[in-house]
DNA sequence: AAGGAACGCAACCGCAAGACG
DNA sequence: CCGTCTTGCGGTTGCGTTCCT
């Protein structure tokens, strides 16, 4: 992709329409975006959408980046791990979805957030004491089919712990809970498969900050310039 | 095969908090 | 302080796809 070329489709668009573009992101907008970031970098989002071309607005292009554009970004299903995490998290911290998403690396709050509505809590709902619901049910046999660092009986002690209580919400969460190791996570954005997950002690540090994060080196899956674009 | 229902997900909206002049 | 702008978050919507009858 010739940068000159993006710069036709930017006039293009520039030349579309006066009014602000909404719905969804064409191929020539995603890249002029993409191709602005790695120029300029993100930020200042109202002016970037003016300066890359774009006819959106900053926040418009703030979403797409977030959430779909930005390296590192995993799409496609939750493995059970991943799964499991967002029950666990979501018993304990509630709708906070950007802060359960950044214990799940290369996950967004909007995944993270429809991942929760479409799969997991349609399928809860109030039981009375001792009765599992039909989520606990089915995380169990996910976890039954993976291959992961846990015991089955751990995993059994997790559902109840966060699944199954007389109020269906908000209970107690088993102590030792479930996390992601955040380094083997990373490594497997970059390409190695699903980490394994570990019973952590250090979930309390992880918790105690919430703004841990990672460097953009860690999830940028190939170098700049290694990507086929000629700027 | 057809069409209605259900599902999944990208994107939008409104609000709140923080930054800045 | 106050007003404005930007950013971030959670809730909601719209629409394409898949499933079911």
């Amino acid at each position: 992709m010739e940068f000159a070329r993006i710069n036709n489709v930017g006039e293009c668009v520039r030349a579309e329409a006066a009014a602000v573009r909404k719905g969804p992101w064409t191929v020539e907008e995603d890249i002029l975006l993409m191709s602005y970031i790695a120029l300029n970098g993100d930020g200042g989002w109202n002016n970037l959408a003016r300066a890359a071309g774009l006819n959106r607005t900053g926040k418009s292009c703030r979403l797409r980046w977030l959430n779909y554009l930005r390296p590192g970004i995993r799409h496609g299903n939750f493995t059970p791990e991943e799964h499991a995490l967002v029950v666990e998290l979501q018993s304990r911290w509630g709708n906070r979805w950007s802060k359960i998403a950044r214990h799940l690396p290369g996950r967004t709050d909007n995944e993270v957030k429809n991942f929760w509505r479409t799969k997991i809590q349609k399928k809860r709902k109030p039981c009375s004491d001792g009765v599992t619901d039909a989520i606990a049910a089915e995380l169990a046999t996910t976890y039954s089919q993976a291959s992961t660092s846990m015991s089955q009986e751990s995993c059994s002690t997790l559902l109840h712990g966060g699944l199954i209580s007389s109020t269906h919400v908000d209970v107690a969460v088993e102590p030792s809970l479930l996390y992601w190791d955040h380094h083997q996570s990373f490594s497997s954005v970059n390409g190695a498969g699903a980490g394994p997950m570990t019973a952590l002690p250090e979930l309390v540090a992880a918790e105690s900050s919430d703004n841990f994060s990672w460097a953009f080196e860690d999830v940028w899956p190939v170098p700049l310039q290694s990507l086929n674009f000629s700027f």
